[in-house]
DNA sequence: TTATAATGTTAGATATATCTAATTTCATAT
DNA sequence: ATATGAAATTAGATATATCTAACATTATAA
């Protein structure tokens, strides 16, 4: 389906591609201390050019600190971009994992493209949704599990005292 | 994140912008019978001359049925493309509002870019759960009303009768 | 301390997706 | 039946994202 207006995370003119490399850096930046472009490359799966022209990109935008053949790394804002991706990724697929049970690999994946496209509003209403079932008193939540069992066997479960 | 498999959608190698075009000329053609270039340009948002490359690409893909100055077909392959492009969209988008109350011009676009990278297994268990608390068998469902309070107040409703 | 290996950049090619300008084809109205 | 305007195509430009090959820099190890 078409989409005229951009999704507000694309608000810095930043490429889904631009996004993936910020948030890639950041991970390598949290796993090593130092990134590298042939890191970045590695993570990505391209080669050592195609990084080096997006991180010339990234540097124009003020997004990534970098002197040729030194270490990379985010500049305050950059990391602001990668926090909202890795947040937005991390909601996405706990929930599709904890509430719609998606395998974890398909989850997974799924979290990769549908990261850069969902608004505040619905990470927001995602994350609240996890709360609300994470926090139900009942010692296992009742209306997850009886989805649960509706997932594999087509059947809802009968209701017992009315805890359907 | 990045993804270096492919979601299945993508198997047949066509571009998100592609699977745009077939679902615009799906929904001109569900909606006016006869589809013009000139038309698949103002529903995408892009100049006809846009659309005549792109109409070159899915007619070689044998996605589209195309004659020169002629209308614009969808074949049974294109067909069936856009029947799973629109289902994954409209049953993202129903969840997005009906589950997780997100507001629909922002669920419509949040829905458009999640079409494209939606694992079929996701879309099922999106379709399951939908179905699930829709065939609640209390007059309205206790467990959606209750997230609604909690999304509006922040609290939880109290349990009454251990229905939460 | 210099030769070699590893890392990185530059140059230039390819593919996609878009545009504008120019041209062509089609439809229609007098 | 032809002139005119609308619709479509072609040509060619631009931007992004990628690649390979060639060159440059840095690190390391003998």
């Amino acid at each position: 389906m078409v989409n005229i207006n951009y999704p507000e995370n694309h608000i810095d003119n930043l490429t889904e591609t631009m996004e993936d490399y910020i948030e890639a850096i950041k991970l390598l930046q949290d796993e090593h201390k130092t990134v590298r472009v042939k890191h970045i490359a590695e993570k990505m799966n391209v080669k050592m050019p195609t990084v080096s022209s997006a991180l010339s990109v990234l540097s124009r935008k003020n997004l990534v600190k970098y002197e040729k053949y030194d270490y990379v790394e985010l500049t305050e804002e950059g990391e602001k971009i990668a926090l909202s991706l890795l947040q937005r990724h991390k909601a996405v697929k706990r929930f599709l994992i904890d509430i719609l049970q998606v395998d974890e690999n398909i989850a997974e994946k799924d979290a990769c493209g549908m990261e850069h496209h969902i608004s505040k509003q619905t990470v927001d209403h995602i994350l609240k949704f996890l709360q609300y079932i994470e926090s139900c008193p009942r010692s296992e939540n009742l209306c997850m599990k009886n989805f649960k069992i509706f997932l594999e066997t087509g059947k809802r479960p009968k209701c017992i005292d009315d805890q359907c």
